[in-house]
RNA sequence: UCCUCGGUAGCUCAAUGGUAGAGCGGUCGGCUGUUAACCGAUUGGUUGUUGGUUCGAGUCCAGCCCGAGGAGCCA
């Protein structure tokens, strides 16, 4: 066996004998002529074997091996413009480890159930590769982003004894003889490690289970909740506006050949800079009064109110100011009208709607009864939280970022069960 | 939970109430530059399920199961 590399790096290896681990994607049989697809993972390179210049054994192996086979191939690397990606590897030896059965999954098209049921194959297709790749990326973006920016990763619990914020259904299980619940944010403990330690963030899994069936839904998803003390709505947005602008940076500056593969239009995710435009929950109003979904003020927005307002800009545009009674119990109050609320999303482009909820957070306890009470939440499961109003309150912000929605949309892909690698959706537990 | 649509070969889909088919995949054969290669042959079925109407049901009716699209909820 000669080195072994990559096909991610395969281009300094022109004119090298090297080895390639991997599996076979696809092969076109052309009699004394094979063209074997190989993939290994960083991705794919086409590889020729010609009938007279193998050994029997190899000659056989290319000629026989089936697809998703996991196999050795050695050869020369070439640069030629009939391949596809500029490269290829002129087959010198061939060594079959696993011959694969008849694969489920045909290079064509198929239905969605029939992928989501053989989903563990599924990810080796080109364009999950190039998915769970971008999503990656914006993961190790949000990070590093906020790693950057003196905000300290403080993990919020899974497993808790009441509802963070009393609206959407939850998982329940048991705990040593007491109800308990999946978390569906970290947001309440995040507040309290803010108190702690100025900015910190929570990165992890939330739980919900509505019986939501939409393509921007999730029973599991992921989410990074930033949360900072001494810090406005304002301060809020421009936070969220650096970080959102970094994310597509490095995903253009990182995943080109997964973009091209995905036909990402880049000029959309070029567009993504800051500053985004702010605009207030009554100004949202008049354009959707224009652009002919009205809504009454007190509404909260529908799918179709967020693609409307996220399309009449070309980039994600802050909605902020939204009245108190559409919003959870822990949102601010604006001092200016006491009917709204210090809170604000932001909603993307191109129909991917709200990639980010937040705002700042009600620090004044009497303000923090009034709406526990009045949104009938049990006062002794919160306790603690309005602990953190009683020594050393401060004006502070959070916001929530939705990964999966985040990378629906740096992809372009229509549903977001593509964008996590074992999506649960509702009814669906199985692979 | 509500509305709409669907369930036929491993997959994607056809089939006036009258003999269940095609393409892809698999298998065999052919081809020295293929791009989801192509050409020929071949393999492949309890039509989701239970009951009903009918001389006869994949097709019509009812219930149930499963899935998809959307709504509500939200990241």
């Amino acid at each position: 066996m000669a080195e072994q590399v990559t096909i991610g790096r395969i281009g300094e290896y022109v004119d090298q004998v090297v080895s390639i681990k991997g599996w076979l994607y696809n092969r076109r049989d052309k009699g004394r002529l094979q063209f074997l697809l190989v993939r290994d993972g960083t991705g794919t390179i086409q590889a020729v074997a010609f009938k007279r210049d193998l050994e029997p054994a190899a000659w056989e192996a290319a000629a026989q091996v089936t697809q998703e086979s996991s196999l050795v191939v050695t050869g020369i690397v070439r640069a030629d413009d009939r391949a596809p990606g500029g490269y290829e590897l002129g087959i010198t030896d061939l060594e079959i480890v696993q011959m694969a059965g008849e694969y489920p999954i045909a290079l064509k098209s198929h239905g969605v159930d029939f992928l989501m049921e053989n989903r563990h194959l599924w990810l080796r297709a080109p364009s999950q590769w190039a998915v769970l790749r971008v999503r990656a990326t914006v993961i190790r973006a949000v990070r590093n982003w906020l790693d950057d920016h003196d905000f300290m990763l403080v993990d919020a619990p899974i497993l808790t004894p009441a509802a963070c914020e009393g609206t959407t259904t939850l998982f329940e299980t048991e705990y040593f003889g007491e109800k308990a619940y999946l978390s569906q944010s970290g947001q309440l403990y995040n507040e309290a490690a803010m108190e702690a330690f100025g900015k910190v963030y929570c990165f992890g899994p939330a739980f919900r289970a509505e019986k939501s069936k939409t393509r921007r839904h999730l029973i599991e998803f992921w989410m990074v909740e930033p949360e900072m003390a001494y810090v406005d709505l304002e301060g809020c947005m421009e936070v969220e506006e650096q970080l959102v602008a970094h994310i597509a940076q490095e995903v253009l500056a990182h995943c080109r050949p997964e973009l091209e593969i995905l036909e990402r239009d880049v000029s959309k995710l070029e567009a993504i800079t800051a500053p985004f435009p702010r605009i207030s929950y009554d100004d949202a109003l008049k354009i959707l009064a224009e652009a002919g979904e009205p809504l009454d003020w007190g509404e909260d927005f529908g799918a179709p109110h967020e693609t409307v307002l996220g399309n009449h800009f070309d980039r994600p545009v802050f909605v902020h100011r939204y009245p108190a009674q559409c919003k959870a119990f822990y949102m601010a109050e604006d001092p200016v009208d006491p009917k709204l609320s210090l809170s604000v999303d932001l909603l993307a482009p191109e129909g991917y709607g709200e990639i980010i909820g937040g705002g700042q957070r009600a620090h004044d306890l009497a303000l923090l009864e009034r709406r526990i009470a009045e949104h009938k939440l049990p006062q002794e499961a919160f306790a603690w939280y309005l602990d953190l109003r009683r020594y050393g309150s401060v004006p502070h912000s959070g916001f929530g970022l939705g990964i999966e929605r985040t990378v629906a949309w740096m992809c372009g892909v229509h549903h977001i069960r593509e964008t996590i690698p074992f999506p649960r959706t509702m009814g669906r537990i199985y692979p």
